[in-house]
Parts: structure tokens; C-alpha cells; sequence
DNA sequence: TGTAACTGTGGACCACACTCCACAGTCAAG
DNA sequence: CTTGACTGTGGAGTGTGGTCCACAGTTACA
């Protein structure tokens, strides 16, 4: 399909999808057309890209970090260790901000607990949640 | 403590303490100093507060949507449901965005499998993980 | 009382992630 | 072959999240 059919598809604007191919988050691979300018095509393989590049940035990936694992990804798969070791490595990066949600969800799940008993007991800290420290008087 | 005890003790610089500030990001108080220009005190709740805000923004929030969501928590200390209500709100984000992250790492985790077993069978495809869709070999 | 270390202010500057625009080439349908 | 929809290019502009700097006022200590 062509940029404007990609870009209805994804959410994109053209633009966007222009500027993400120039960062070399897509690839799109060309058809005749388009003389001297060659017009760009994409593929549901590029559709699926674009969701992986929303749901990392929404983790606070930066696009070049996403292009930067991309093109190790493409790489990796010439050399399966290289692969692994790149994935592992995200894979670290990912469980850390899992981590890091779950403090949050503790948190402010522990401070709608506190509210709704009518700000009963000690005000939730974040700090009992961040460091995975030992609570005061909400422990058993 | 004033702002440089501040900027060391939660790695900011002196600037983005201030820039924080701007933003309503942090509340400092004044102590008589300063003159004219007083100058801020910062106290132990505004560290904890920019471990919050790191993590928050780690997570994909942006400055001000953190500023809203404080200021909001701030009024809402007032009126309790509401209070409720917009922690609540937050929780529903912070799950989604847990729901994100899971895709993701079942997503990896799947692709070093892929490349671990040798590249046997289907490469995993995020579309699988993205929409709790059925997969193809691999389930049972 | 001087001086070094601290403070806030205002403004310029930066990278990132877009967004908009004018322009010109290309395509497809009639 | 014209016409309207589509395309890429280059460049300027925007908002966010800082960072840097010169300047001037304030403080604390000797």
C-alpha cells in the first residue's frame, strides 16, 4: 500500500510516517512509481511495526533508541547470539519499568485504600513502595 | 534545605529544580531569605515527589500531565471522592500501560526463545501478543 | 567590612518529535 | 491529453524538556 492507505491504517499523519522512515523506523520498499522521487510502499509487516514503536515510546523509549534496537534486531538475526543478547537486554530494560508500574500501582492503590477508609492510619508513603521497604503499621 | 542541597541530594540540576518549579511541578516554600527575591526551601516530600515524577515520566507522562494530576490530587485532598476519583483515573492508566508492558516482554521473551531453540518453528509475531489473539503452533 | 559562596531572573540555546507548507513531479481516469 | 488526486523534497515552525549564561542581589564567615 501506499503512504496515505499506511498512514490511514496506522493513525499516522504522512508526514509522520516520512519523518519515521527518514529516522529509519520503516523501511518501505519501492514500486516503480514516482519517476526520480520513488514513491514508497508498505507492508501489514510495517502496520505491526508502528505498534511496537507506540507502545515503546509510550514506555519512554526514545525513536532513536527504537531505531537503534531495530537495526540490532535486523543485525541479530545474522548472528543468533547478538540477537539474544540485544533482546535480553530490552528484555531487562522492560522488566525494570514493570517494576517501576508496580511501585506506582502499590502506591496509589495504597492511597485510594487510604481514602476511602477516611484517611485512617498513616498517609501512604512512596518511599515504602519505592525502595520495597518495610511499612509501618500497615504490615502483618 | 535551599536548592543546591536539593539538586544534590536528588541528582536535578539547580535549573531543572527551578524549571520544575516554573512548572508547578514542585512547591518549595521561602524562609525569610533572599530578599526580593527569595530564595526556595525544599523539603524532604519534595524528594519523594521527584522520585514520583521520574518514575512518571519514565513511564510516558509528560511534565504537565504529572503538574495536573498533583495539582488535582492536591485539590482532591480536599474533597475525598474526588480525590478517589482521579487516583482511580490514574490507576486505570497505570494498568493499561502495565497491560503494554506485558505485551512486550511476552513479546521478547518469545523472540529469544525463537532464537534460542534454534529458530524452530514460527518466528513469533507481536500481533499474537498485541490483541491476546490465539497463536498458531505454540499453545496447547 | 570585605569577599566568596550562594541565590533568583531573564533570555538564549539545544535536541527531540513532530507538523505545516509551497513546490514540483507522477499517476490514473475520463 | 487534460485534470485532479497522489507523491516526495526541502525548509520553516511548534511544543516539550531541559541546559547554559551573564547579571545582580543576598548571605555567611573571617
Amino acid at each position: 500500500m501506499q503512504i496515505s492507505d499506511f498512514a490511514r491504517l496506522t493513525g499516522l499523519t504522512r508526514d509522520t510516517v516520512r519523518f519515521y522512515s527518514r529516522l529509519g523506523l520503516l523501511r518501505p520498499r519501492t514500486n516503480g512509481k514516482g519517476g526520480r522521487h520513488p514513491y514508497s510502499v508498505f507492508t501489514d509487516k510495517d502496520v505491526r511495526a508502528v505498534d511496537i514503536i507506540r507502545i515503546s515510546q509510550s514506555l519512554g523509549m526514545s525513536l532513536k533508541e527504537i531505531a537503534t534496537l531495530n537495526e540490532e534486531r535486523r543485525e541479530g538475526h545474522l548472528t543468533c547470539e547478538r540477537g539474544i543478547e540485544v533482546l535480553s537486554a530490552q528484555l531487562v530494560r522492560l522488566e525494570a519499568k514493570a517494576t517501576e508500574l508496580e511501585m506506582m500501582k502499590s502506591y496509589v492503590r495504597a492511597k485510594i485504600d487510604w481514602l476511602t477508609r477516611g484517611k485512617q492510619g498513616q498517609q501512604p508513603d512512596f518511599e515504602s513502595y519505592a525502595r520495597g521497604g518495610s511499612c509501618g503499621s500497615s504490615c502483618f
